[in-house]
DNA sequence: TTGCGATATGTAAAGCATTACATCTAATAT
DNA sequence: ATATTAGATGTAATGCTTTACATATCGCAA
């Protein structure tokens, strides 16, 4: 019972203090043409003076909009997201929207928890970075989504990615470019779109080169352990490979610590090509030649285009590419 | 106008058609054990057949209360601290809390505005990853806040976090108990308080040892670049360390890459301390010695702080310090 | 039989801002 | 001089839920 002494000022209290209506407070602050320059300073005044803020709860209740995006993703600790999350924010912030985090640790319950959300009123629509929906497509259209990165299969939902058939396709390309004919790929996360595309991408230009007989997916995942793993099961096989195309950066260090500490020397013994161009890609041993997508721009487009589609702003929803890059570094290296 | 044909039920359509008062609805929903077991069954079935949700604005318009945390900090792209955000989105939703992401970019501005979130109505309270706090000490007491890592100056805000100084010391210890003499420290960014705080403990550590002389601060940063531009502007001078104690991982690893890129041998040539054990560290070459905390329990620890807070059901505010410890890796060697 | 407590439910107020509609003044047009 | 319009402001309804208080029923004790 220290402080809670004084209640907050409301409306009334403010449209008292100022001799005029709620009515002319709530337009002085929301439309302030509406307000003679007169009154609008003595409201002005009064609110400086008392501190109010208009109450958030009733205020969405009224207007039944939120000013809210919801971001539902499998881990916010990983640089992966929160980095198109820091897009999100930025763009939500221009906006005056605020954003609100679901962590759904890729379980379809607390996906489906999150996304009550959108049907009380606590956000007006969603991000997903997910991958998975678990709900029935009717019900998926009566909802703002948008979704980043992994598409949503099957569902019509507006997406924001990079071409990633193209990317891997140029990644492998690279490394054949190099001189490499027994390229293969530690690919990503079983059930992933991006997953899928990638292999499409990768078996694309193997077959463009003539290299089909040397193609090889080898089942990999997006984490450090994945690739930590990936390395040491091919280890075990008789593959024998001149590169890797790897799901992701992250994976790609973990197989190329992996291979480092059973004494393979890379790039000398095996060139490794990654995926993301995550911050530590550039000072990893060796630097990683990876390709760039930028994820802070997904964020941005993303968000921009949720916030038209909950505007109505937007027409057809559509989806929207964003380019990548290839950036080549000390990882992949001429055949030699 | 596609699918924004039928509203939303609200609980008076579920009365009308559950044949009771908005009330008893309610209280179907909020305390189940004050309706009969038959009046119970009427209502939920009702409300899975019309897939009613309780308006969430009335509710927080109603009860004056939120139930959402504020988490402010500078950057939600850095894995440091979403990481710690991983903690707070898991305790707050075991209590059925959400969180409210602000990304203040370490401005001023940013953070008033974003505080104001506190005095609408839109969040309960609030976690601060940010170590400064533009607002006046009388106006933070009417607020439930805690900061975390990085404590706030001169304002009576409860902290989680961890013994800065004891960890900088056994750092630093850890370098003079392999030998080294010339052991000196990059510092964190300026102003900050756990820049402070380690640069206590590291002179603390050099004092004990007799090692004054030695004594050597040489201002960095958190960041990679931070990192790099301090190795640089040491190979300038005519300082040569036998090792040293950086501010962060991040920033060792700047400046490991760019010690290495200059022809240095770490840890050969250089041994190398850093702070935070964030996920590369282990896989960075070298491998980096480090001081971990954990991140993930520190946002636990000061979201069910925040809770208490809130619930009015914490006592004296108290910091936390939770648990650091040095993992030994291959940057940091015996003095040859 | 009367009265009391427990249990179940209903009525209606409260929480706060926005906004459709009404009203009034003053200025401009005819 | 009168009609019309624009501009400024007020009144009161509205959004939806929770909850204090009131009412009703039933069983059981006195």
């Amino acid at each position: 019972m220290t402080s809670r002494t004084k209640k907050r000022p409301t409306i009334s209290d403010v449209a008292r203090l100022a001799n005029v209506s709620t009515a002319t407070v709530s337009r002085a602050l929301q439309n302030p043409e509406l307000v003679s320059q007169q009154t609008r300073k003595t409201v002005y005044d009064v609110v400086a003076q008392t501190g109010y803020r208009a109450n958030k709860a009733a205020k969405m209740l009224r207007q039944n909009r939120a000013n809210t995006l919801l971001v539902l993703l499998p881990d916010i600790a990983n640089p992966f997201f929160s980095e198109i999350l820091s897009g999100i924010e930025e763009v939500a912030t221009e906006h005056n929207n605020t954003i609100l985090i679901g962590n759904t640790n890729g379980e379809d319950t607390r996906t489906k928890d999150l996304l009550g959300n959108l049907r009380n009123g606590r956000a007006d629509g969603a991000l997903l970075l997910n991958g998975k929906l678990p709900i029935a497509t009717d019900e998926i259209t009566s909802l703002k989504l948008v979704s980043i990165s992994e598409a949503i299969s099957d569902a019509p939902i507006p997406h924001v990615g990079t071409d990633s058939v193209a990317a891997s396709r140029e990644a492998t390309q690279h490394l054949i470019d190099l001189g490499h004919r027994r390229v293969i790929h530690f690919s990503g996360q079983q059930g992933n779109i991006l997953t899928e595309q990638r292999i499409k991408g990768y078996q694309e230009a193997m077959q463009t080169a003539g290299l089909e007989a040397y193609s090889q997916v080898i089942p990999c995942g997006f984490t450090l352990k994945n690739g930590q793993a990936a390395a040491t099961r091919l280890l075990k096989t008789n593959i024998v490979p001149d590169a890797i195309v790897c799901a992701s950066d992250i994976a790609a260090m973990g197989a190329v610590s992996e291979f480092k500490s059973r004494g393979l020397d890379i790039p000398q013994d095996l060139s490794i090509v990654g995926f993301d161009d995550i911050d530590f890609s550039g000072i990893f041993s060796p630097p990683l030649t990876t390709i760039r997508q930028s994820r802070k721009e997904m964020g941005q487009q993303a968000a921009r285009m949720l916030l038209g589609h909950i505007n109505g702003t937007l027409g057809e929803p559509e989806n929207i590419t964003v380019e990548h890059r290839l950036i080549q570094r000390a990882s992949a290296i001429k055949k030699s």
